[in-house]
DNA sequence: AATGAATGAGCCTTCATTCAT
DNA sequence: TATGAATGAAGGCTCATTCAT
């Protein structure tokens, strides 16, 4: 009982993040996640069907928040230049919120099962899409250079910004600002036109 | 006897490389390689050790490839913007040759066991060394601006290149070229001075 | 209050009844009992000790119906071959009223437990007994052929019948009136003697 | 080695057939067989797909085998009452050789999975067919009365037959060759017309 | 009377690896 | 070199049953 609907649903889901991120979802055993969780077998397949349901729900989790996040940047901001930057300020800081979330996603997708792959693809497809709408509007408008593609500049923004799972971490000589202040720093010199950075120069 | 030395040991690698980058190391079984390999577990087990070193042979193929073609860049290139744009050059171009490898080398590396990770975590510090002395050595030339720092911006053009295995398809719309250009180019704009930009302006 | 005692309890009957006989008794789980029922783990365990006892009620409320009916019959006639045809009469018509009950009584009676098979055990060998003493009468009073082994001639009479759960439809070609007809044609004309056929020609 | 293919899946075979029989499909754990069968999980499922396809082959055998010995009937005899009486004395005969393949197959196919089921209906009405076609030229050869509608007369034969595996123990005091003889005599003189049986008598 | 979250023993199956040939 | 039958630990999952409410 209590207040929080199923702590120990959430607990399970706490505990599988931490192991999947160490050891890799097929690193990890149910029996081991329910010991760290301190509850049973039963007690896992009472709140989740299967593993890989699991699986679906932390990626959905991540996906779910950093494209809610990304819909407020471009619902908060009219230029293309500072919806860009915002994107890439939220999506950084997650790290510090969801860094397993994030490292399980990216490395672990690959064991979805098919009927769950697709509904975490097209969310990523919609974030992908508010990315790619944000450069083409911003060379539409003159503020980022039009020679760019926009896929690859697109894909090159989010690989920078993705990759940081693999190095990040919370208590290390970096903090999470400091880095996004780094990305969209280099990013928007290496993207913004003479008169976009005339118009947002600090 | 003349010829190549065990085409089979070649062929168990190809196959398994294939099939890890579509199901995951744990999603493909010894059988299985077998059975596409048109070999037999015996032939497996007399080539390798186990699965787990055929993984870590797929890793130290790539890498030391890799690592390889770093050193080169900058032994044939004296200047930081040069020997920064040969190794992004060199970089990108290996996803034609090496997608599988590299596909495996970043997602299954979690699965390696602690003694071959270790030696696969020695290349690939030595190859990061390389970036982030070539970020340092422009910095202190004049070449990169220099309030960016160094570490994060290395980790920030290998997240942007390494990326690109999420995505790129040898048979897609871009030309693994025109990928090469556009990082370049974006990141040349992102870090270099002025200085750097006048020295190097096409 | 009043009305029927726990009409839950039969309604928990019930279901299983077509469940089992659908899917078998280890094919069915108390989940699916109850959900079908419209109850919950509680209620089914407030009705029944176990899974076990509601197997072992199913059994014995066939069984008890069936023994009382055959004592019926030998209780309403006297000469032996009035009471083989009521008894098969008699029986081949619960499969209208009971037809679930003997499917799972013959076929899941394999999984009773020790103590529940022991008392299901003894009104089978009494209904058994009755069908024996049937036909040993009526060979001793010259109705049937007195060359034919009690035990097979019983036990040839009881498959017949029995084997029906295995075929009949309610709602197929075929009555149950006609099948009964059939069977007491066959098995009369199978065993009664000249005298017999006598006695009783149409 | 040896002459015998695998002596080991024949060893399988042999341990579960009589646990089915005696504790039903369901209450024989894949251990239990591989136990009693001097092997292991591995060897087990290196013979057997499943222990669903256990099951099957367990069915196929002995269907397989009974159909064969109808057909051999119907070849070897013309007249319809002398094919009746050698496909009863034949499958009557089966149980002295097959009586644990014929209780698993009567009380266990409900587990047979849907795929495998369907195969196994295939021979089991082609059994089936035959007999009807039996009865059905009898009745028009004038040898088996006329009146008796061929189905039911078909499964009341098939019913007291199969019936046998619920009671008939080798080491009973009843020889099968009795059992058989005492089959044939009651199904005979209740389905034969006057004219057959001035035909057939003794 | 009734609920349903939680239990944990036990089930079927997979799979990397070994070894007699 | 190469084979493939055999191993057995370990995995994901089910399910009858319990019990606090």
């Amino acid at each position: 009982m209590g207040g929080l609907l199923s702590e120990l649903k959430d607990k399970i889901v706490e505990t599988a993040l931490l192991l999947f991120e160490k050891n890799g979802f097929h690193g990890v055993s149910v029996k081991e996640i329910v010991e760290y969780s301190g509850t049973s077998k039963g007690g896992f397949y009472h709140h989740f069907q299967s593993k890989d349901e699991l699986l679906y729900k932390i990626h959905d989790t991540f996906i779910s928040y950093v494209l809610e996040k990304a819909n407020d940047a471009i619902t908060t901001y009219q230029k293309p230049t500072l919806q860009l930057k915002a994107i890439i300020h939220s999506f950084v800081k997650v790290f510090d919120l969801y860094k397993p979330h994030i490292s399980v996603f990216y490395q672990e997708s690959i064991y979805l099962k098919p009927h769950f792959e697709q509904q975490i693809k097209k969310k990523r497809e919609a974030f992908k899409k508010i990315i790619f709408e944000v450069i083409d509007n911003g060379q539409q408008s003159g503020e980022f250079r039009s020679e760019l593609p926009v896929e690859i500049t697109g894909m090159s923004i989010l690989g920078m910004v993705n990759w940081t799972y693999k190095w990040y971490k919370k208590d290390g000589p970096k903090t999470i600002e400091e880095i996004a202040n780094v990305f969209t720093d280099i990013i928007l010199q290496g993207i913004l036109t003479d008169k976009g950075k005339a118009l947002y120069s600090r």
